[in-house]
DNA sequence: CCAGACGTTGTT
DNA sequence: GTCTGG
DNA sequence: CCAGACGTTGTT
DNA sequence: GTCTGG
């Protein structure tokens, strides 16, 4: 699953491999970002743009958004199922430099690649519109099997997309979904490391660059026992 | 065809 | 919006 | 995701 | 335990 991530670096690569001609983006650096929180999602709708929009999706349709959304994930393998429109002309991505799990004694995990770079989440995104307030845009994160560098804490991950589809993912014009099943397979575990970070993390409220520290000095990317 | 209900995840 | 029931 | 709050009834 | 807020 995927509850908790990063927005800390600089995306701007990621923008330009997704030929993002507009955003309007928050420049705060943010080191543990929570369902219901603001973050930076890129979507095509008539080009590629990168907007803050609100973790848990309300979709166009609901009466009252206020009441809580939980939808902060969707597993890919109910796509085919349900949520087809949104799969079909909204998908996103959600550009981190890492994201949190946690073992059952809560003791968080920061997981990212090997060479610390940014890369991107899958996920829907939709627009409810209020007659008197401004649109509420929101997404959701797409979920699948866990890699084997994550199933030893938890059995889902999120979907990351690799840099060479970042242009497939958000192309509105693809309606044969079977043509981004690829896409939505554990990434490769061996690109990826993780390693065990301040319990302060749970916390929602703290937001600081020790979010990223790593609770011991060594213990990277080894066999982790809990 | 229309009317009416409706959205998910996890349980490491 | 999609899906189900009638 | 985790943290933290939380309890009901009646209003012919 | 469930629910809400961040």
């Amino acid at each position: 699953m995927c509850g908790r991530f990063s927005q800390a670096g600089d995306f701007e690569k990621i923008r330009t491999d997704c030929k993002v001609t507009e955003y309007n983006i928050s420049t705060e650096a943010r080191y543990n970002i929570a369902p219901s929180q603001s973050a930076q999602v890129i979507f095509n709708e008539s080009g590629s743009k990168c907007v803050m929009m609100k973790w848990g999706l309300v979709q166009s349709w609901v009466r009252c958004p206020e009441v809580g959304n939980r939808l902060i994930n969707i597993r890919a393998d109910s796509l085919k199922e349900k949520q087809k429109g949104l799969f079909k002309n909204h998908r996103c991505l959600i550009p981190v430099d890492g994201f949190y799990e946690w073992t059952k004694y809560k003791q968080p995990l920061r997981f990212l690649m090997n060479d610390d770079s940014p890369f991107a989440l899958a996920g829907l995104w939709d627009r409810w519109n209020s007659p008197d307030r401004s649109p509420l845009e929101t997404f959701t994160v797409i979920t699948t099997e866990a890699n084997e560098l994550i199933a030893p804490i938890h059995n889902r991950m999120p979907v990351i997309v690799s840099s060479k589809d970042y242009l497939l993912w958000l192309d509105t014009n693809v309606k044969d979904l079977s043509l981004l099943d690829f896409i939505l397979k554990p990434f490769p575990t061996g690109k990826m490391r993780c390693y065990k970070v301040s319990r302060s993390v749970n916390n929602a409220q703290f937001d600081s660059p020790e979010c990223f520290k790593p609770l011991e000095s060594n213990g990277n990317n080894m066999e982790l026992k809990f």
